[in-house]
DNA sequence: AGACACACTG
DNA sequence: CAGTGTGTCT
């Protein structure tokens, strides 16, 4: 038996909202620690890793693991159905072949529930090694969706370049090229609007700015997100999750001779 | 001559963008009663009457009960012209082959006049009998349409039931199955905000939500849609239109066989 | 011309 | 919070 109950129910919808786009497929785990899922995007380039811990809901119980495969999409749209501010509660049984959401407005004047077919997914579930990074970057995620976005506009690769004193976002494409650089700047008030670098050697990586993208769905999750980099090592992009959890996306940086593939 | 000026124009606007993906053709009837129409929808199986009560507009004059016959995708092209606080006064002559739609802005600095041909269109005028209704429901519209629209990400037929406590909207589907229950509150301060419900016996019956997310269309008229039902009768979906009068949506219940048809 | 994102109002 | 209306971008 499986059972969580989050009052915050809106998160859960922001959730699938900024995963939905890059995983059609995927297995949730239910276990003792948390809810998780951690799976590749439909091309096989990047992977998404989501963890709400089991101590961020306000109900949690899980009596032994289980994995519940879910069509994405189809749980997206059950969830579009709770209110914003709804609470969520998520019930499976041990091995059956549903799961069931349960939506109670805030006034418990309406309550429903919506009960979704799981589906049998094939998943490796790869060990991600936690690794020190040469390079972590944190910036106001508004800000990090706005430069991706934009560089998109004019190409389709970026390549980071972290100093000590900021980060350099530069792109090139037909009509010209860019470059967007933010300073790190501690010094202002709130903690949310700063951009802060922790720098153990200097990076410069490429990455596909169409993945960026995608992982800046998550934006509405949070008001920070983390770039964590090194040298020849995909990229994390993460955004924290209230004191829920967090989303973090990884995805391997270009290398010269891939670019030339992708023109082909 | 018929001729009727309405200060609120905006609900004219309304009126006709409720009504016109539902039904293309149809003659309004103009009497000294006032302006009304009933239709069948296109696929002849809901049927909308429209009421505009004479003495709900600011003038009104009908010398003889006419009858004009029009386009109303036309007619809301000619009203979408009009400013949604203009002054509306719609013009015809008693053997004339047009009709004529002035609207004046608030502060009279601009008078347009649209000119619409008719058309003869067969109609049936069907008898609606004034029943007394198993259940009825009242709910505030935007509540209904979320539900009918939520619902009908799932499944395309709801089952409502009503019983002395509640109301709840089923559904199933391709990917699951969704139950949404509405409890009773007349404790809400705000009147529009209520879900009341007068029984005399509980019903419970089935729709199309295709039509109901037709109906729907009406909910910016009105904070509040009534739903009367009876066992094996069409369910009448009210909207009131301030004290002008109201829009009724009919539409037949479905059978278990007639729900085995539509499979095929 | 249509879709998306933002800002505003109920 | 949600719907609407506007403005922008594709």
């Amino acid at each position: 038996m499986f059972e969580a109950r989050l009052v915050q129910g809106g998160l859960l919808k922001k959730v699938l909202d900024s995963i939905k786009d890059l995983v059609t497929d995927a297995n949730f785990d239910c276990s003792p620690n948390g809810f998780s899922l951690q799976a590749m995007d439909s091309s096989h380039v990047s992977l998404v890793a989501l963890l709400l811990r089991s101590d961020g809901f306000d109900h949690y119980r899980a009596d032994r693991p289980i994995s519940m495969g879910m069509n994405l999409n189809n749980m997206a749209k059950m969830l579009k159905c709770a209110g914003n501010d709804d609470i969520i509660t998520m019930k499976a049984e041990d091995a059956g072949d549903t799961v069931t959401f349960m939506f109670e407005s805030p006034n418990q004047e309406r309550i429903s529930d919506f009960e979704l077919k799981l589906m049998d997914i094939d998943s490796e579930q790869l060990g991600i090694p936690d690794t020190d990074y040469a390079a972590t970057v944190k910036m106001p995620a508004s800000e990090f969706q706005r430069i991706c976005k934009d560089l998109a506009s004019i190409g389709d690769t970026v390549l980071i370049s972290v100093t000590k004193d900021g980060v350099k976002f530069s792109t090139t494409g037909d009509i010209g090229s860019a470059n967007i650089t933010c300073r790190q700047n501690t010094s202002v008030d709130k903690p949310e609007e700063q951009t802060t670098i922790e720098l153990n050697e200097p990076v410069c990586l490429s990455f596909a700015l169409r993945y960026l993208n995608s992982f800046a769905k998550a934006t509405p999750l949070s008001h920070t997100v983390t770039l964590s980099m090194s040298k020849e090592l995909p990229v994390v992009v993460e955004y924290r999750i209230g004191d829920l959890g967090h989303i973090r996306f990884y995805l391997a940086p270009k290398i010269e001779d891939e670019e030339m593939e992708d023109e082909a």
